[in-house]
DNA sequence: TGACACATACCAACCGGTTGGTATGTTTGC
DNA sequence: GCAAACATACCAACCGGTTGGTATGTGTCA
């Protein structure tokens, strides 16, 4: 897409072979347990071509993000939930389809940059960086259709960009879960309350300001 | 607290000084990014004496995934929101105290289970059952009170258990999202969102089961 | 058409530094 | 004096990264 190249390479090479390969390799060991020997092995190149493509491990995590970002971005574009009417069934449509993608092995339906991020923040910022866009991207998606249902319900003490990353939030926490109980359950159950909240936030709009600490103690 | 032994020798050894500077430093940088040398550099300890307490790395990470799981649990037993009378403003108070611990460099407030559970979830079960048994130990306090709430509320359609593990699953996925945006507002905002959840949960029960995958297109 | 220049894609071998871990001391408290 | 609590010195394996090299194009000009 952005080489406007004619002359195409028959195959990508190794580049995405290793993009491909490391996904899941990370996603189970995460990226500093995980050596670029290994990256190579489990794509089926050699260190050398590795190094051709990506001047450090580093370069290749941030790309790693880049076509994390381009994959999911474009599962989600084609989604079938665009399609409905009411922006409320939209937002709900995608929580649905989340909760649907919650089978499987853990590491084949985890998120790469949610896992990198972790490791990465503070020591990299080129990761971190890769990695929020990655996240703030997509969460950025479902605004349009939360703005467009709060003006059609009613629902205010929010902002769409809060409640977008809440389900982000939700999703990141509950792959969490499932990693430390070895069982998606929790987080099928965590993406269920969301639901929940999302459609009680609609039939029963709080025109006040919400207040955290509302609390005595506090 | 479990040594009965009156002679106290004055430092607590290079067991503790490693379980306390190990802390920061692999919720900093992850758990496969710290090695043996950098945690003892930081306990101002040397690597013999590492060796002489701990077996393994990994038995280190298992006896810091314990050690966190005391100092945090002896943390939320002293808290002031177990004296109020209504269970559902106690529920309210342990997210109001999160929400007020969100404050201040993200390597010190960060979960270290979380963190280091996402490393080690498929390479280490010793580790991801400490990990885990701090998670669901802390989320399982909250049960009673939930359970309480439910009754006094006649909220119906969820367990204690799964809400109560909801409040962590926001937890860490708002630790997740502020370490990709390098700003915990995005991580206050959802429990924000979750304290307005816990409310409308217990003003509007809903006895009907509630239904995830409802929509018309899965 | 063919020859030359140049670029891309890849490979096997290797490098210095770091890794988790060990072997063998020495000190300290009772 | 004896065990636990450390310290020192060291190791083999592995780490990210580099090296010199090859095979296969691709564009260009006579």
């Amino acid at each position: 897409m952005a080489t406007p190249n004619p002359s195409r390479p028959k195959s990508d090479g190794a580049r995405t072979k290793l993009l491909e390969a490391g996904l899941s390799v990370i996603r189970r060991q995460g990226y500093s347990a995980t050596g670029v020997d290994e990256l190579c092995a489990a794509a089926g190149v050699t260190k050398g071509a590795f190094f051709h493509h990506f001047p450090t491990k580093e370069a290749f995590a941030v790309a790693a993000a880049d076509h994390w970002s381009e994959t999911t971005s474009a599962m989600f574009a084609d989604a079938d939930y665009h399609r409905l009417a009411d922006p409320l069934d939209r937002v709900r449509g995608y929580v649905d389809l989340r909760a649907a993608l919650l089978e499987g092995p853990l590491e084949e339906i985890t998120c790469l940059v949610g896992t990198m991020v972790q490791e990465a923040f503070a020591t990299s910022d080129a990761i971190r960086a890769a990695c929020d866009a990655s996240i703030s991207g997509h969460a950025r998606r479902l605004e349009a259709d939360i703005a467009q249902a709060m003006a059609l319900y009613g629902a205010s003490g929010f902002t769409p960009a809060s409640l977008a990353l809440h389900t982000q939030v939700v999703l990141q926490g509950g792959f969490i879960l499932a990693k430390a109980k070895g069982d998606l359950a929790v987080a099928r159950d965590s993406v269920a309350h969301l639901k929940r909240y999302i459609t009680s936030l609609f039939n029963n709009p709080q025109t006040e300001e919400f207040q955290l600490c509302g609390s005595s103690f506090l």
